[in-house]
DNA sequence: CGAACTATTGACACCCCTCAAGACCCGTGG
DNA sequence: CCACGGGTCTTGAGGGGTGTCAATAGTTCG
């Protein structure tokens, strides 16, 4: 998998903002390489003290974390952009797992290397606390969301923030993007059964306002959905630049 | 409220660990002072853009969200030590609101020079990415407990993360501790109606598991209350040493 | 002494979960 | 080629956990 790996996300993704060319120079010491996993494959395990952190390149996966009984938590759903590992980073552990569900490609960064990086780079340090702040935002919004709504609106609500995203991403086209998960995944992230996520995802299809199926997602009017859903269409935060 | 502030958080609580005669000396700088509010005094309002942040030194607050229906999720209780306004310090807006549940005494901080402290302090950055990361830790692990847990689990856990809070702050005598909180509180943290956690409160008093009356909270066998909630008790996450 | 707030309890409804069975798809192996 | 198994999606039936409504009691405060 060796690669110029022209597009890695240290130069581009939201992590790394306005980068001096002697900070670029710096991260090719501790970008240790590329990495392909295929679908299925775990990437990092609740528990584990993981030395490396990613970030992904291309391809899907998914963030959960096990409960005591056996059952599972789903997180969030991994981008491509999203960084991997931040939690190990900086706890000495991780507390909830990573999966690859399509193939995935990944940008692998050394953990003690980063840290060097940050010491010798403030404004950069910065970047990283932006990074877990949103990952704060999002978790909190899923918090009330599965606290608060209804079965139909919480599926609404993952609809808006995933296409949203996709749009982002470049994703979206003809109001459709590829979404490679189970209905189990997505239950199992909002706190719904299979069965009844099964049935409320028909009803979405049926009355028009979003279709899942074959890995696929099309929404027509992203703003009726919303709308059906009780929440205003807010963008997605960005990073503000000082 | 002007004090000699012995007690400052910037020295003691978690955030910063270490510090250098250097460090304190500078911190003198930023701390503008101290704030006491009374109970019901909101402190942040989503959507503000706060030019101050705080770290609290006694009382207790409430961290909420307020859905578009008017419905309320409660992010968080706020204990002594705790960091308020970490979002609106790296992003631009608060996405949560803040209110005093008690009179509450703070330590005010203004954002600006805190930035400027962590660019001449790139340890101590750490440390607020630290603080940034325990928060996603422990929103995670909200977010499994509310999807996933029962409504008799759900409450168990809350018990039992706030006990274990509560003794790392000192505030357990006895088996029992201070939680200044309505019903309706803990219902809008777990996604709960109010008459059904008052009615699986009762059941856990009856069985002698966990009593809240009062507001004080009594668990006199933390370790079987968590089994009895399919929890395994697991200390709270630490900063590690580097 | 009434107003406001909170805790408590009962009755009832319903959303959502569980169980179960079938359909469809795809791989593998006979 | 077809049989078979595993995985996912789909649909129906029934039950239970939880929400909603409503009324009472206790407390604080003006």
């Amino acid at each position: 998998m060796s690669t110029k790996c022209k597009n890695c996300p240290l130069r581009q993704h939201a992590l790394f903002t306005k980068m001096t060319s002697d900070e670029v120079r710096f991260t090719q010491k501790f970008k240790k390489g590329e990495l392909t996993i295929d679908a299925g494959t775990p990437l990092m395990m609740e528990g584990s003290n993981s030395p490396q952190l990613y970030t992904a390149l291309s391809g899907m996966g998914i963030r959960y974390k096990t409960l005591e009984d056996g059952k599972r938590h789903v997180v969030n759903f991994v981008f491509p952009g999203d960084f991997i590992g931040l939690q190990a980073g900086v706890m000495n552990e991780m507390y909830h797992s990573v999966d690859a569900v399509t193939r995935m490609t990944l940008c692998v960064f050394d953990r003690k290397e980063l840290w060097s990086f940050f010491r010798n780079h403030p404004e950069r340090a910065f970047d990283l606390t932006w990074l877990a702040a949103i990952e704060e935002h999002f978790l909190g919004e899923a918090l009330a969301a599965v606290g608060q709504r209804s079965a139909t609106e919480r599926i609404i609500w993952a609809f808006v923030r995933i296409f949203q995203r996709g749009t982002e991403l470049g994703l979206v086209d003809q109001n459709r993007m590829p979404l490679p998960y189970r209905q189990q995944d997505l239950a199992d992230a909002l706190g719904l059964s299979l069965v009844h996520t099964n049935k409320t995802l028909a009803r979405l299809r049926d009355r028009q306002l979003a279709a899942w199926s074959d890995g696929y997602l099309t929404i027509n009017d992203l703003g009726r959905l919303a709308q059906e859903g009780d929440m205003t269409l807010e963008p997605l935060p960005t990073r503000p630049l000082f």
